[in-house]
RNA sequence: CGGGGCGUAGCGCAGCCCGGUAGCGCUCUUGCUUUGGGAGCAAGAAGUCGCCGGUUCAAAUCCGGCCGCCCCGACCA
């Protein structure tokens, strides 16, 4: 295991994938596009998805579970909707297979009545339950969440950024009033800032799409909007509110207090493994994976050092004793104690892997009773005394948290910049970034200055900025927008 | 769907031009020595040379067809 990760300035996008190699997180498979998520990258995701779904509960969600098959006239209901997935879905169409003379092959008898969508996403099969369940304002809200696998049938596909298949969690919820639905709205996409900056320490803007960026079939597109370190921008999790759209589509109505049936109010949103790419390319450097404590799947390793049987036993139950300590403590730590590596492989491994701190112990440390400890994040190493390991280790680990998250802001700032003609704009988007601009609000604006630069406009902010004049065309704009490259 | 590249051991590759018993590095297995930043020695294991057909005494190598993957673009979370 000589191999050598490939230096972020030579190659980025080979970069991320030796960093996703070493790091032992997704292998491709044998499937075009698809990945195998091993134990590393799902122990993460099991991490990002329990912090997450603790955030839904907390905000009265439920989980709840809707086929992955979708019948093929669902989709068509809502025209917009149909529109966005359509070029994308995987359809099942026969239901058997047979031998024949080059083996297996599909059985045309087995033809199927009504094909099947395998879900793109479960907007119209969910909300055909909704129907079902809702009949008076007394059954609103409906607070509902799922964690699945979606097929989206990409054309280029990259590791956990854009995979055929991929898993998230889908929020769909149901509202008497708009108001409501887009206070919903709005919530879900502050839960989703709160986790993606306190957790993934990677600071988000929050906005809304322009009309081209929008989701099929919602109203307004909520965003958070990241900056990866090679410049360009990620959308990190989207949150729609739908109007009654879907409920005009699947004729979802409740009888409201003045006894007049009325359609009910939608939104939906959702985050996927595609943030496990975001949080490659926030924090990871060139020895590998970084991870931000919170969400590493271990938190601290020890690496024992030994020349002999004898120092093997002593370090040995040192090792242990520091263990148990940070153990009861409720800190995710990991004694590697293999034989047949040398230490130096061992913290080359765990570094790859991107585990925050590094205990290494070896006789030398026993005499002096104390450990050195290696940060992840700075590579600093340092001899510490082996009193008051534990709280020392708890508050380093918080430490690394808020550093992660102070040096990814700093980065973020110290590329984003505000522009007011066209000529800077265009240096600026070349060179990578987040640039602010004025924009007209026309679409055909927005196309040409992608055609022209390939930024697109990732998101119009929240908080009112001032007005002033489109870079494109001189027309009025009510307030910059936020411009870059994309993945 | 267009342009480019590549399919030979688990991984990375050489061999192909000029046909003649399939090779290198890493990995893996066993043993011994090592262990404070990716260890050393020794012995071993592992390949329908992408698939189908053709030429030939003989094909990884020459010819024809097909398939797959990767990279770059158009489309998208």
């Amino acid at each position: 295991m000589a191999q050598n990760i490939t230096n972020r300035d030579d190659d980025y996008s080979q970069w991320y994938l030796d960093v996703i190699k070493h790091a032992k997180l997704a292998d491709y498979s044998p499937v075009r596009g698809c990945m195998v998520i091993r134990p590393n990258g799902y122990a993460l995701w099991e991490n990002m998805r329990d912090a997450l779904d603790r955030m839904f509960k907390d905000t009265g969600h439920e989980n709840a579970y809707f086929p992955l098959f979708i019948p093929k006239s669902f989709l068509s209901r809502e025209a917009e909707h149909v529109e966005g997935f359509a070029k994308e879905c995987a359809v099942v169409t026969h239901s058997r297979l047979k031998s024949g003379k080059d083996g297996l092959e599909v059985d045309p008898e087995s033809e199927l009545d009504e094909q099947l969508i395998v879900r793109p996403t479960s907007e119209t099969i969910i909300w055909n339950s909704y129907r079902d369940w809702i009949q008076s304002y007394r059954d609103l809200p409906i607070l509902i969440n799922q964690w699945a696998n979606v097929v989206r049938w990409e054309m280029r596909t990259r590791l956990f950024l854009r995979t055929m298949e991929f898993l998230w969690q889908e929020g769909h919820t149901a509202h008497a009033s708009k108001e409501e639905a887009v206070e919903e709205t709005e919530q879900m996409l502050e839960v989703y800032r709160t986790f993606a900056e306190d957790f993934m320490a990677m600071p988000v803007i929050k906005g809304t799409k322009t009309e081209s960026e929008r989701f099929a079939g919602a109203v307004e597109t909520y965003c958070i909007e990241s900056l990866m370190q090679d410049n360009k921008a990620l959308q990190a999790g989207t949150s729609h509110f739908l109007g009654q759209n879907f409920a005009k589509a699947f004729d979802v109505t409740y009888q409201d207090t003045d006894g007049q049936h009325k359609h009910v109010w939608a939104t939906s949103w959702g985050v996927s493994t595609r943030l496990i790419g975001g949080l490659i390319m926030t924090h990871s450097d060139d020895n590998g994976l970084v991870l931000p404590p919170k969400l590493a799947p271990t938190q601290v390793v020890i690496v024992p050092i030994w020349k002999n049987d004898e120092q093997k036993r002593e370090v040995l139950e040192y090792c242990d004793g520091v263990y148990r300590e940070l153990d009861e403590l409720g800190i995710r730590i990991e004694l590697d104690d293999r034989d047949q590596q040398n230490p130096g492989y061992k913290f080359a491994q765990h570094e790859a892997e991107g585990v925050p701190l590094r205990i290494a112990i070896g006789p030398r440390d026993i005499e002096n009773n104390n450990v050195e400890l290696a940060r992840r994040d700075t590579l600093d190493k340092n001899i510490v005394d082996r009193e008051g390991l534990g709280k020392r280790i708890e508050s380093l680990l918080e430490t690394i948290q808020e550093s992660l998250y102070d040096q990814a802001k700093k980065r973020v700032e110290d590329n984003t910049y505000e522009v007011d003609d066209y000529e800077t704009f265009k240096k600026r988007i070349k060179e990578g970034g987040f640039v602010y601009a004025h924009w007209d609000g026309r679409a055909e604006t927005e196309e040409k200055i992608k055609d022209e630069t390939k930024a697109t406009i990732r998101l119009i902010p929240l908080e009112e900025g001032e007005p002033g004049k489109c870079i494109y065309t001189g027309d009025p704009s009510d307030q910059k927008v936020l411009f870059a490259r994309a993945y």
